[in-house]
DNA sequence: CGACTCGTTGAGACAACTCAATGGGTGTGG
DNA sequence: CCACACCCATTGAGTTGTCTCAACGAGTCG
């Protein structure tokens, strides 16, 4: 029942681009598929790095708790993306804490295993380094973000990058993948649960957003990026 | 003629790492010494990537165009630092521009002759990853920084990083390496100009820091560390 | 000795935050 | 199936931390 899953959803982008189907095979069988209720973590942040997860279906959300014990909201990773590759591949603890928002499939690869696999193919390694280089320009993108984009350019291209990374398109916009909220919007921005709430108000009386319990749709992607500058 | 400097210094750490003494040379040999005046630019934003640099010593200033034109610091890069690695390795174009902020030496390996490297041994390939992988973790700390922490607990992180990335042990304290300005602080901590003199200004009083015309001394990096929490 | 860059300080404005109260959804358990 | 608890969201009012703008000071370089 999970081969067909593993084949046209998980077998797909990150670790197994380019690979010949040998190789592929290899890598799909070293991976063991496994399942999360929604609400369930995958790690925790500080834990050494023993597993490397790929998400099949569901959606994972990434955590940080600062030092006041908050939790904050850092990313949402879907279908395809590789979940806790710069710590595994890199070995040191995992910088955040990974939980499922909704009942979520992954193939898991242990780390042992996984660095053992770099090591003797090489197109596999060539696809680790451009996943984890991926990783990093999208951070270097955010940082940039943060210190020259005003608050309301924040929250469009928030929004922007959830709706291309964890959304899909709904029957009247770009949806995001349900359980995002406010909260997490903010989190991401940079910017206080209640700014984020007005911003948003004002977006749907303008027809930008259409708005509900922890769900967004982007009527018009193409203003909310010009608000994004 | 550059051997002893190439030896000492650049054959450190990044790419070098673990490299038996065959591979070492090859890396070594396939790079061509580089010398940069200050005020000299590397490469520019929007650049294909043509060249990978590893500083051998110097200063090199990362900084970025926002949409309205204003350049901002990213960050500083010192000795053994590798510039350009993302996106080199990635071939995306490079999202920075890179400049000489003093005299500095570098070495210099070709795009398509460092991906070739890559492909041929494991080792530096790994090491690759590694790098690329210390980025982007260098780079999830900032940016949950500049969500949850004060604008002076930034402030004093961006000195702090600056210091175990370019600094050096100076009579008194630790000391940032020449050219950093307040304006530069103020880049990294997203925080305004004034707003850092001010901050700087309060921590002379209290003996943490001694200022200079484009200079900072740490006097007191455990009192800094408390600071940025 | 100018010209330039870098830094400091003050005063005022405003955007975003904090705090508090209210209102809808959603799901669970009796 | 209703009632309750809980989570998510909205809105208002008041405060404040940071930014903006302007003027001045001081170090550095040619």
């Amino acid at each position: 029942m999970n081969q067909a899953l593993s084949r046209s959803n998980s077998a797909q982008g990150a670790l197994f681009t380019d690979l010949d189907g040998v190789t592929a095979e290899i890598l799909l069988n070293a991976a063991s598929q496994r399942q999360f209720p929604a609400g369930a973590t995958l790690f925790h942040q500080g834990d050494a790095p023993s597993q490397l997860f790929q998400v099949g279906t569901g959606l994972v959300r990434l955590t940080r708790v600062n030092p006041e014990g908050e939790q904050t909201t850092l990313r949402f990773m879907g279908p395809g993306d590789l979940v806790g590759c710069v710590a595994v591949f890199r070995q040191f603890p995992f910088p955040a804490t990974a939980t499922a928002s909704k009942p979520t499939t992954v193939l898991s690869w242990g780390a042992a295993q996984i660095l053992d696999l770099l090591r003797r193919y090489p197109t596999v390694s060539a696809n680790a380094l451009d996943t984890v280089g991926d990783r990093a320009r999208e951070m270097v993108d955010r940082l940039a973000e943060m210190t020259d984009k005003s608050v309301e350019a924040r929250v469009a291209s928030v929004l922007l990058r959830l709706v291309s990374q964890v959304g899909r398109n709904g029957s009247t916009g770009l949806e995001i993948g349900k359980p995002v909220t406010r909260k997490d919007v903010s989190e991401m921005a940079g910017v206080s649960y209640f700014t984020v709430s007005r911003i948003l108000g004002d977006w749907q009386r303008q027809g930008l957003v259409r708005l509900g319990r922890a769900r967004i749709v982007a009527l018009d992607p193409r203003r909310l990026a010009q608000v994004a500058t």
